[in-house]
DNA sequence: AATGCGGGGTC
DNA sequence: GACCCAGCATT
């Protein structure tokens, strides 16, 4: 794709804006690699705008890889609830367990060995190797391919993964022969070409060369050399092709309530939401009728229901049509674990865990310590809310 | 090569 | 509504 384009021409006068025109990013502030890691794991498939208030969070209650491998499973996804995409952070424990057994806590100034570690694959690999330790490797991911594309005009389908390889093997070998003039080298932050480079990219696709809405081509360091400007064909790249459909599913939401206490339970270890906790909910839309009947089978004693407004979420892959109901049960010794501090001295969590269980909860307590997704943000309200 | 996996923003 | 986002793992 690049291949009427020396990369030098490209990269010098976009190393000049990005001189310029970098945002200020908690992350740019010390690029030690720790921090360059979690940011690039949050930022997958999710906005700078989104991630900045979990980043300095997260920072401060797990400072080292050391904290992160050691850090209780609820507590690492309270720190993660509404980022979404929960195994980014259970695979990048996994990987900080790794590092602190086989690299003496430290991540490798490898790209191959990086690559090796869970949740790190080759965009992550290129921006941990280029951004903390100036290796010439690339970091290609959606606004490399884009700026890319429109530059050079091509319009492969960049959700092909052999494009993306082959945009990584003609970055990565155009970067190890780039050469910068002194004097650019010198004010960027660590003289790291590499670094700067990958995030250059990203900062144009980002902030000019957008995704969504017309470029701002005036502000381009590149648009002079830009093919789909000559040829006012902005808007046709990147060429990608169209997603499935997303499937629609009906869930019936149950807000069981004694007292103060509510159920939640938690969520399978694998799949959607994985190890997350939520309301107690089933498939389809019941009725009134259907929902009492679940509940007595789960051994509550229902004194009241109430129908809740209906919700939607929507998922990437999946929407869901949920219709609510608010049930206050009456106080028994018996069904769920309703005393956490009795009995064996297991927790609720441990008691949950994996045994799909409900588990009740003080009310307010339940939005305080337990990850619930926004999924279920429509009925969270109720756990604090009193029945008239 | 295709699919599962979140949540929020923009147009 | 549709599209997109500093992707990766699994099959």
């Amino acid at each position: 794709m690049l291949d009427n384009y020396h990369l030098n021409q490209l990269a010098e006068p976009l190393l000049a804006w990005f001189v310029d025109h970098a945002r200020v990013l908690p992350w740019r502030e010390r690029p030690e690699p720790y921090r360059v890691w979690v940011s690039e794991i949050m930022l997958q498939q999710t906005r700078v705008e989104a991630v900045k208030p979990y980043y300095e969070r997260f920072l401060k209650a797990l400072p080292d890889v050391a904290a992160l491998a050691a850090c209780p499973e609820d507590q690492l996804m309270k720190l993660w609830e509404g980022l979404g995409y929960y195994n980014r952070v259970r695979n990048m424990q996994k990987a900080a367990v790794t590092v602190t057994e086989e690299y003496d806590g430290v991540l490798p100034a490898d790209y191959g060995k990086l690559l090796e570690l869970k949740g790190i694959g080759s965009y992550t690999a290129g921006a941990i190797a280029s951004i903390a330790y100036g290796i010439p490797v690339p970091a290609v991911d959606g606004n490399v391919l884009r700026i890319l594309t429109r530059v050079a005009a091509d319009d492969t389908d960049i959700m092909k993964q052999s494009f993306r390889s082959a945009v990584e093997a003609q970055l990565g070998e155009m970067m190890r022969e780039l050469t910068v003039p002194e004097e650019l080298r010198r004010v960027l932050r660590d003289e790291n070409v590499p670094g700067a480079l990958n995030q250059a990219m990203m900062e144009l696709g980002a902030t000019v060369c957008v995704p969504n809405g017309a470029p701002l081509c005036e502000e381009c360091p590149w648009s002079k050399m830009c093919l789909a400007r000559a040829q006012g064909r902005m808007m046709d790249f990147p060429v990608k092709s169209k997603a499935k459909a997303r499937r629609i599913e009906e869930r019936t939401v149950l807000v069981i309530r004694d007292g103060e206490k509510v159920a939640i339970r938690k969520r399978p270890k694998k799949g959607l939401l994985a190890g997350l906790y939520e309301l107690p909910n089933l498939s389809g839309a019941l009725s009134a009728k259907e929902v009492l009947s679940y509940v007595k089978e789960q051994q509550f004693a229902p004194l009241r229901i109430e129908k809740l407004a209906d919700a939607k979420h929507i998922f990437s892959h999946i929407e869901w049509r949920m219709s609510g109901y608010a049930i206050l049960v009456e106080e028994a010794g018996f069904a769920a674990e309703k005393e956490p501090e009795s009995g064996n001295g297991r927790t609720p969590e441990e008691k949950a865990d994996g045994e799909g269980g409900l588990i009740f909860v003080d009310a307010w307590d339940a939005r305080e310590r337990y990850a619930i997704p926004s999924a279920f943000s429509a009925y969270a309200g109720y756990l604090k809310k009193e029945f008239d």
